[in-house]
RNA sequence: CGAGCCGACCGGGCGGUCGCGUCGACGGGACACGUGCCCGUCGCCGAGGAACGUCCGGACUCCACAGGGCAGGGUGGUUGCUAACGGCAACCCGGGGUGACCCGCGGGACAGUGCCACAGAAAACAGACCGCCGGAGCGGGUGAUUCGGCCCUUCGGGGUGCGAAUCGGCCGGAUCCGGUAAGGGUGAAACGGUGGGGUAAGAGCCCACCAGCAUCCCGGGUGACCGGGAUGGCUUGGCAAACCCCACCCGGAGCAAGGCCAAGAAGGGCCUGUCGCCGUACCGGUGACGGGCCCGCGCAGGCGUUCGAGGGUUGCCCGCCCGAUGCCUGCGGGUAGGCCGCUGGAGCCUGUCGGCAACGGCAGGCCGAGAUGGAUGACCGCCGCCGGCGCCACCGGCAUCGGUGCGCGCCGGGCACAGAAUCCGGCGUACAGGUCGACUCGUCCG
RNA sequence: CGGGACGUGGCGCAGCUUGGUAGCGCACUUGACUGGGGGUCAAGGGGUCGUCGGUUCAAAUCCGGCCGUCCCGA
């Protein structure tokens, strides 16, 4: 389980890797990936000091810690269904933390068939799709 | 023992390893030092009977409010309970069941308006299509009487499927007038039902019994209503979940209510078109130039300040109130953060008293979630329940086979419906399985 | 979380107010015109009116309960 501070509190940051981060789609997931030093780092990190100064000055001397985010949509199943998908998604998530840059971010978004999962495919689908987001950064992104 | 009916309750249990959130304690850290923030450790607590649907009623918050009228909405047996209710309890009435019991939006159709398709004679002050009965004149058939013709004759007469006349004889037919409503393919529904008398034919026309209506009286009940009696005319459908009438109730919006703070003084947000670049088409990212939408702000114009612009009365009118760095119009142009509200309440449990009950009074005890991209979880072990397969045992059967089991083993992501979001009281809906209690009916035994 | 609309042939909609016959356009099938396609003309098929109850003689319509879809509110 993940702690609120290793998790996406805010619509801009939902906003933010959604737009402009990675995407790659495995099994019954799809996993939107932002690196902190992809592009244009100062236009977030700049507001995000401007509004929170204290945590801004703790974040310049720790390394900026990776966070997380969760999109389960009502077309997954009902209440029940979509807070054990993405309590076994938190889950699976805390585990692979260390895998991503620091300052990283990830939206992880669940299709319709994540219901019906079980726990042991959604971590299956869940490391392919991190492995997918990761392996082109160096080839195809650095170019433009 | 079997079947049923009603009510209350539980809704997997124990243990382990990693985690999450609120609160509290302790320790540490940073600083623009404010007992606020961050990190770590420990401890307590951490989804439901429906948290659901959002169908009602309240609390709470904001806006509005002298008052009256019209309009609108809701409820609908009675009496109670309650903060309130369209809820609940008891009773009444009607219907269903052998019964325990269940079901019912259950006021008014002699205040008015309207509707009742098709079929049927007729669908609502009644009327009269067929039929039945009486009468009138017309034509026909038939019968009787008289006369004539014809035939037979024992000349007394007799017969006749012939002709004419008469008939207030009979039969059926069409027309007209009148009586009647017993009967009439229909229809959801047909103007009380059965029997007798009566009549030209009939009819509550009269009588007996039954059903129902209205008025009055007596008795019981707080009341809805119930029981009994008398009189009356002899009975005059249904639909108000059609308009409507009557009685009672209702200001509007909703915690995304509302309040405070930070940032912000002119730019920002969203959608979209063309072009360039990136990218594997689609989708998309990014930059430039345009277009459109959205303000607590800015600009311009107009109106007005004891002769009042305009606004409120959240549907309208009368009336009333507010009203001056104010109001209206046009153009340029908006809200993404944090905190409070935020959880101790018409609260829960036990006992006792009042009440048939719903419920209420008193005494003692208890604290049982407060998230905000949204905590309450993930993975295991054992037990419980369920399903499937195999073995074993027993029963039925010639056999294939079928049934039974607190029996054994294996398999199974099996174990319901479903997750707080301001909080309560209800209702409605979904739900595997199980526990307890009251009662009814049937069979057997005593 | 809180408000508010709508479910009718394959698709888009009428009909509901005032209850008795479900209709229109596109699409579909068949035939004719054409050498064929397209197009035009003619004929035809196809609807549990979302679902379950209730009122009524009778419900797409009136009244409730569910189910589903969509919209709005910082």
């Amino acid at each position: 389980m993940l702690a609120a501070a290793q998790r996406l509190r805010r619509s801009t940051d939902f906003a933010a890797v959604i737009r402009s981060g990675r995407r790659a789609s495995r099994g019954v997931l799809v996993v939107h990936l932002r690196v902190a030093d992809d592009h244009a780092p100062d236009a977030h990190g700049g507001t995000t000091t401007a509004r929170e100064p204290v945590s801004g000055t703790g974040a310049e001397q720790k390394p900026a810690p990776v966070r997380a985010g969760f999109v389960v949509s009502k077309a997954v199943g009902g209440a029940v269904v979509r807070n054990r998908v993405r309590r076994r998604l938190r889950h699976l998530a805390r585990e692979r933390l260390d895998r991503l840059p620091p300052g990283a971010m990830i939206v992880i978004r669940a299709l319709p068939g994540a219901a019906e999962a079980s726990y042991a495919r959604l971590g299956a689908d869940l490391d392919a799709a991190i492995a997918a987001a990761l392996a082109p950064r160096k080839s195809g992104r650095r170019s433009r």
